[in-house]
DNA sequence: GTCTATAATCGGATAGAC
DNA sequence: GTCTATCCGATTATAGAC
């Protein structure tokens, strides 16, 4: 019986993990049910054992990306700036793992239902706090989103383009910026 | 002949207008080609007498929603901040209009073709053109994309989200340090 | 150029064997 | 729980009448 439950769970795990990894290189339309389970090593017809449709598994595949980002990003408790240089690094920018779900997703949420816009504000709340945290009260309310802002969107909008000189001087504005914030 | 000509301009236009405004309101894959006809009062078998593919329609579509933007938030000459101000709106943030595609489809260009993404490369270098032309030569490069992720990423970020309070946060703090980004 | 009708394909979801 | 096979709706694109 123990036997069962977890190898179910490991399925389960393998299935979202995949899920996470293409939906954040590749959105919810252009990621099929099919490549997911193919990437997760099952078949098609394994899938609804485990979710009850692709909405749901696009929903915890967001939360587990949004965990698998802030484990990375956090690993070895890093400093804000060091935090900063690590999101905001080329090595994030095209990452072929998981990728940190809150600028990957950010324009496609304009047209999910209201359960999963509810989600990435959970992700992004956690985003805030922990940056919240990691300036142990040095910093405010205003001044961590706006550094929130410049690292999403900066990510964002230097993966958006095709001018990789550009894309790289978009980075260091934005890391620059971020860093400097609590001064103003 | 030039009656002829200058009907299918017209009805092309409609197309675009259309195709505009329901791409950035719901992206690339949410919209059929026969959602873009209606709206556009037409069938879907006229549309290839006007554009090769979908993808096709989409890189024009994105250019027609550019200078539509571009058109609004420059009615009236405006100064710096009450560009910043425009664009930061809450007009903005729920208009049914043609929205600008620069926060719209941030997030979505990372899947598309190189032949879009450069189409909304060209739109970002204009908008940051615009940037540097309304401040009149106070302004330098690197403040000029400061600005424009506040903008873009500040409307994307806060349109993403549930928490209606947040969102407004969002938009004022992002205004708030556009605006000041020339000071450092 | 615009229409109706249709071809061809793809993707989400289900059924039933093992 | 996972597999193969299949249904079904939606969508891009084309064909041919007007």
């Amino acid at each position: 019986m123990a036997w069962k439950e977890s190898h179910k769970q490991v399925s389960r795990e393998r299935i979202l993990t995949a899920a996470a990894k293409l939906f954040t290189h590749k959105g919810f339309d252009q990621v099929g049910i099919d490549d997911v389970m193919q990437t997760a090593g099952m078949t098609r017809g394994a899938f609804y054992a485990h979710f009850s449709s692709k909405t749901e598994l696009y929903e915890q595949a967001i939360i587990n990306a949004g965990l698998a980002a802030a484990a990375h990003f956090n690993e070895g408790k890093l400093s804000l700036d060091e935090l900063i240089n690590r999101y905001l690094s080329q090595a994030h920018l095209r990452s072929n793992d998981i990728r940190c779900p809150l600028p990957c997703l950010v324009s496609d949420m304009a047209h999910e239902d209201e359960r999963v816009k509810h989600t990435y504000t959970k992700i992004l709340k956690g985003f805030t706090q922990h940056l919240d945290a990691i300036t142990e009260g040095k910093s405010n309310a205003d001044t961590v989103l706006l550094q929130a802002v410049l690292l999403i969107g900066g990510m964002a909008v230097a993966r958006s383009i095709t001018d990789e000189k550009l894309s790289k001087k978009i980075l260091s504005v934005c890391s620059e910026a971020a860093k400097n914030a609590a001064a103003n």
